[in-house]
DNA sequence: TTGTAAGCGTTATCAC
DNA sequence: GTGATAACGCTTACAA
């Protein structure tokens, strides 16, 4: 591999001077610099960035830690968070580690700061007590760290689609249809974003004054055979249940399934809402009306914000102010409720 | 930030012994060992990997260049692909272009060599003639590359999922249940995993000496839309199609839409069967037949195939032989297909 | 405008 | 077993 060095030598300048044409920092000479260029173009020469950055103390990197890249969510934060950190100029490292263990978490953080990244977008969710290690962390000895799916925290950015608001506008949506006995499948009970899920249900339930008890809710685990036990078993417990709110999309289809085999009509007998918006939910049988949350969008804004507090600790100002994310999420009305007109989006 | 030097002075030891320490490779006394350990974790310090890098020639960092990340079939490749490179040592840069950019690729390409990864796996699909550079880039200016989903060609290293036997295996899955007239809903024409499929699909028609004519093919995009418009379409042209083999899971979706919409049950009047094997597709209604591929061993495999041209080229090794890769995809069996007892798999 | 030299944080080579 | 010293490839004062 062609060095600096090797396309000075052969261009008959200094190795300062090619750097001076590939930076543009300091003003070159038209004919040098085309001299300089050609060399480059002949000798398939590409600076080294490992080096520069070692100068630079700035490796233009930036790494997101997530989990089950494999599903649905964690693919749409991660694309929105590599497309804007692209436009940004930063190279996405992709660090895929468990739900839940505490030892990967370290070493992660370890092998991200050994590598210099410039900052980190931690969109791993938050469950149970996997972000324990927030309290005994030194955080000056780490990049800038944002935060995806977790409760806030004072001194933490976190960044976040809003899981209540969307799971209290489907509720309402079902609500405003007429229906009165309306069941939940939420999530594992320890994802902080299940419980963000069911309070927003029941916020809703509780503003319309309908009931809102224990026996309505199933907890699921966001699998789609969860959401047909759930459904059975909540008919068991409520023979009048004429609605449910599921707590993402997969489950949702679960609850479809089984009030297919249970002979109830969806939505005439029993409405259903989702939560995600999957690609196909538009095309279950019947259409999903769901909840959709731009999530590529959000992971945009983890970018930003990211890049704003690293640009902030290079120039040595505090971290700028938190400020209240605003990412709204939305209801696709679909078939599966009655008298729905068209999409509120 | 803490240096070598700064962890040396305070453990009353060179830079060259702490490093030894870190690396392990010359034996260094207990005592000193268990002294620099100690300033280390005082510290909090982790060595710059960057630095490290610059002398070992060598960044123990692969990229992975992809395209539609926010689809289940490059989500799936991307997460194998992390955990094998993980388990290898190596850290993974995820890099997103559009499918179809000449610019982007050069871009790309230039970017991660000046990063000195280490090797490249190249994830995009081959679509139209976005595979053209490789006639003309020195491929010795460039660290070792993996392909996925693309044709083989000579010189090239790739990975694929058998689409093609697959596709066979489906169509084979249909025939055996006593369907004799099979439409076939393709993706996008300029896909070279659609035209595999297409010819599985062909294949399996001819052995069994079943008709096979442009007229039952329907050219979809891969989006469930186009299966509804395509199921439409076929049974306008064959009125007695008896079975459709979608070139993915999502139009399979919209061909069991236009199937209710049309009053045709599935399977009884019309077999369905898809490709893909979606979380969701067992629980459509009915539950979709589809051929599933395990596109997280196809991207591990991928990676220790890059592993080990690595390998061969930083010991000055020729690169080690192509192997025919032994993927095979398997049928899914659900209650799509009439008289089905349970899955092959 | 350009060349020279120092240094970024490591590791490897060579003495001791 | 340990300590100086010289790289790795680049950028940037400082001179010229």
């Amino acid at each position: 591999m062609p060095t600096v060095k090797d396309v000075a030598s052969r261009a008959h300048v200094s190795p300062g001077t090619v750097s001076n044409v590939l930076t543009g920092k300091r003003p070159v000479a038209p004919a040098t610099r085309e001299r300089v260029l050609q060399v480059i173009e002949e000798l398939g020469y590409h600076p080294n960035i490992l080096a520069r950055s070692l100068i630079n103390r700035r490796s233009d990197t930036i790494a997101v830690v997530a989990s089950g890249l494999e599903y649905f969510g964690p693919s749409q934060a991660v694309t929105g968070i590599e497309r804007e950190a692209d436009r940004h100029g930063y190279s996405v490292i992709l660090e895929l580690i468990p739900w839940l263990d505490r030892g990967q978490t370290n070493r992660a953080l370890a092998m991200l700061a050994g590598r210099q990244v410039d900052g980190i977008i931690w969109a791993v969710p938050e469950i149970s007590d996997n972000r324990d290690w927030l309290n005994d962390e030194d955080f000056d000895r780490l990049p800038p760290i944002v935060f995806m799916s977790m409760a806030p925290r004072p001194g933490i950015y976190a960044v976040a689609a809003g899981n209540r608001h969307g799971a209290w506008l489907a509720t309402q949506h079902l609500i405003e249809r007429g229906r009165t006995r309306i069941g939940h499948i939420t999530g594992p009970a320890d994802w902080w974003e299940a419980q963000e899920r069911r309070a927003g249900w029941e916020e809703a339930l509780a503003e319309a004054g309908l009931p809102c008890e224990e026996s309505q809710v199933f907890v699921g685990d966001w699998y789609a055979s969860s959401g047909e036990i759930g459904l059975n078993e909540l008919l068991r417990r409520h023979r009048d249940l004429d609605a449910v709110f599921a707590g993402n999309d997969q489950m949702a289809l679960g609850v479809l399934r089984a009030a297919h085999l249970a002979g109830r009509r969806v939505p005439q007998d029993l409405a259903v809402a989702g939560f995600d918006n999957l690609h196909e939910s538009a095309y279950f049988w019947p259409p999903l009306t769901t909840v959709n949350q731009d999530l590529k969008a959000v992971g945009g804004e983890a970018v930003r914000r990211l890049n704003s507090l690293i640009e902030a600790r290079l120039a040595g100002e505090p971290a700028p102010a938190l400020e209240v994310n605003s990412h709204r999420p939305e209801v696709r009305a679909r078939g599966g409720v009655v008298g729905l007109a068209r999409p509120r989006a």
